[in-house]
DNA sequence: TGACTAAACAACCGTACAGTCATATACTTG
DNA sequence: CAAGTATATGACTGTACGGTTGTTTAGTCA
């Protein structure tokens, strides 16, 4: 069952990678604009105001890691998300995060 | 409702700044270890063979982060998880791993 | 008080990596 | 073929950060 196990040096590093990965801010910018759908580099270029190379880099990077996909036609690449775990990710994320505002305000009211 | 917002910028970094404290081998090996119940700063050093400053540093920053929290007793410092978060993040990421492997597999088998 | 231990902190070093510039590759069109 | 466009790639730079060493702080015990 998963959850239960303990995680062997290896997977640990697998994991890291990934989280790695999406503990950069460009790189969740990307993610976000596809989730609106596929997109070109160049439209993601447009999107987020980053410079070509540098999108290119982090799309290159992600493909890598399975985040997301590539389907060429003509000039264009597209990529698209592989998949939505990064958004249940994010989700998670978000909820720690809301959980510690409220800890703190909490804290700071004195309540 | 979660999942249908659109992050702003501020929000991406914090939730950045988070996934990138779990993309270091060295601190999910910590928590990896506090899942077990909570452990003063020497046990995790025993635990992981790391160097002490080390740790203590790994467990600052998780603790400034929200992922752990210390208490406090004589001269030992206790760590504890702040909740099992962390672990569904990991469960999430090994799901979209065995999913890669999976894939991966059936390309080179040819399937 | 002084000796001892646990944890934090500061300074330093080396490496990894995000961002940029320039160039190469791949494809289309005339 | 040449010219033009989209993307990838290589080289370089600055910075962030993991790990180590040494020191400091806080607490215990005699």
């Amino acid at each position: 069952m998963m959850g239960s196990k303990v995680m062997s040096a290896d997977l640990m590093a697998l994991v890291a990678e990934r989280f790695k990965a999406l503990g950069e801010p460009a790189r969740l910018r990307i993610l976000s604009e596809l989730r609106a759908g596929e997109a070109t580099v160049s439209d993601l270029i447009d999107a987020t105001g980053m410079g070509q190379a540098n999108v290119s880099k982090h799309l290159q990077l992600l493909h890598t890691l399975g985040f997301v996909e590539r389907r060429k036609e003509g000039l264009h690449v597209f990529y698209s998300l592989a998949d939505t775990t990064v958004f249940q990710l994010c989700d998670l994320m978000c909820g720690r995060l809301a959980k510690e505002t409220r800890d703190l305000r909490r804290i700071v009211a004195g309540r």
